[in-house]
DNA sequence: AACCTCACG
DNA sequence: ACGTACGTGAGGTTC
């Protein structure tokens, strides 16, 4: 058996080479990270040998009852995101380097705009100088601090100074605009340029989270703009190769329905079962309306309490999310748990045993340690308490879609699967393959995990990644 | 390297 | 008086 630290990058260089790749394999990097994901109580020694880590880690596996996730989803999945990697999405430069013109335009009208205003020059990106002058030159009043204790320029300070100077706008404008270009437009033109086959080959970190969700890096395929009219152009720029087009499966509300699911809440099972619109039905219980009679506006702050509860937020930052007094968001939660009781009793056994372990675990048997539990400072145990209720959560969601990912491979090894965004799947199928192809993921992606709620998957299908987003 | 800000699910 | 919603990666400024 081969063993190893990093066993993707040496299946990478194998799959280009056109080699078979060795099994078994047993990663050591992705079997450490299983034990303890944040190494707080568990990291692997450098000055052991390969063996003398795999004897150590491999009891542990078995010790925390780890083993079948280890085998029969990281493993696995570690293959498909070597291909992944290897396999790259096209991107169209001509797009980009459109877009980025564009954008130096705008941005350069705004920042016009804004000298004028302020009355001199300044760097706009720094957070510093930008407070100088709306605070000590404009005379606008601070809405909030940063956690160092400075005047907040963050969007959601500005956004509540809107209406107090016309220059807040243009700032947001501004700030909107050059992050879509500094971060996107402009990184991603020079990787495709530079690319030898015009594809971008990101890095997805297998080991990168605390819950068991993946990450990518150089660049992050995961965050790329979404909503906007920019963001629309810029995944606009991600086209499919000859031939084929994009199949885009994500799965609807999966993690409230891992929440229902896990905590056995009878009237949130229900309404999943019926699929009824939950926030619509939250809002109805929270609010005390007729479903028929839920506003948008309830619906609106009964999804901020839906995702929420998925956090573990208090009365507090609900109201601060919401507008609602705090006494009101106290109300709120406390009338939100009286509905969904069983979450409520979920949540308080989760803690109870995390105090007992020191650990969090998922269905699975997925851990997170977390020792701030114990933490005499109020700030650092609340910190862990919210991260134990969102961790059972959002790493049953993480081995959700790496078993669909597994499945999917299974049946159609030679599928293009491009990207993979926590609750979506992305496949380059050659359009005569479509038909075919997209209803069967559909089904293995609503079969791969058997909750006490449906899973559900909406498809998309596209000429580029805007038009399937 | 820390901090601030902001993109995504 | 505040810091209070989870999980990420990245660009820019400041020290």
């Amino acid at each position: 058996m081969l063993i190893d630290f990093n066993i993707k990058q040496k299946i990478k260089e194998l799959k280009k080479a056109g080699k078979k790749i060795p099994k078994p394999y047993f990663d050591l990097g992705v079997a450490f990270w299983l034990i303890d994901p944040e190494g707080v109580n568990y990291v692997s020694d450098s000055k052991k040998t390969n063996q003398e880590n795999y004897e150590f880690v491999a009891a542990k596996l078995k010790e925390f009852g780890l083993e079948k996730v280890f085998y029969e989803i990281e493993m696995p999945v570690l293959e498909i995101l070597a291909d992944m990697e290897v396999r790259g999405v096209m991107a169209e430069v001509k797009v980009l380097t459109g877009l980025k013109k564009e954008l130096d335009k705008e941005i350069e009208e705004a920042v016009v705009k804004i000298y004028k205003i302020a009355g001199r020059e300044f760097n706009l990106n720094s957070p510093k100088q930008l407070g100088e002058i709306l605070f000590d030159v404009l005379k606008i009043k601070p809405k909030r601090k940063t956690k160092t204790g400075a005047r907040s320029t963050g969007a959601e300070s500005l956004e509540a100074m809107k209406d107090e100077h016309e220059i807040i706008e243009l700032i947001l404008k501004y700030r909107e605009l050059f992050k879509l270009n500094s971060t996107y437009v402009i990184p991603l033109s020079q990787i495709v340029e530079a690319s030898k086959d015009k594809r971008i080959h990101t890095t997805f970190l297998q080991t990168g989270t605390a819950t068991g969700r993946l990450s990518s890096e150089n660049p992050n395929i995961q965050n790329i703009p979404t909503g906007t009219e920019y963001a629309k152009k810029i995944r606009s720029a991600f086209v499919p190769k000859k031939d084929c087009v994009f199949l885009s499966l994500d799965y609807s509300q999966i993690e409230l329905r891992v929440m229902a699911s896990v905590s056995g809440d009878p009237n949130m099972i229900e309404a999943f079962k019926k699929d009824i619109d939950i926030h619509a039905l939250t809002a109805s219980r929270v609010f005390n309306v007729p479903i028929e009679q839920v506003t948008k506006d309830m619906r609106h702050h009964a999804k901020t309490l839906n995702f929420g509860v998925i956090y573990g937020m208090g009365p507090q930052a609900f109201a601060r999310a919401t507008g609602f007094t705090f006494e009101q968001a106290f109300q709120f939660i406390e009338e939100y748990f009286r509905e969904f009781y069983e979450v409520k009793i979920w949540q308080d056994k989760l803690i109870d045993k995390l105090k007992q372990t020191g650990y969090v675990e998922n269905l699975n048997g997925r851990k997170r340690w977390l020792p701030g539990i114990l933490s005499p400072n109020q700030r650092v145990y609340s910190e862990a308490t919210r991260a134990a209720i969102n961790m059972p959560i959002q790493g049953l969601a993480a081995d959700i879609i790496k078993l669909a990912m597994i499945e999917v491979k299974k049946q159609f090894p030679d599928i293009g699967l491009i990207l993979s965004i926590h609750d979506e799947l992305v496949f380059e199928v050659p359009s005569v393959m479509l038909k075919d192809v997209a209803p069967r993921i559909k089904n293995i992606m609503e079969g791969a995990y058997e909750l006490k709620v449906p899973l559900k998957v909406d498809v998309l299908v596209g000429k580029n990644w805007a038009e399937v987003s």
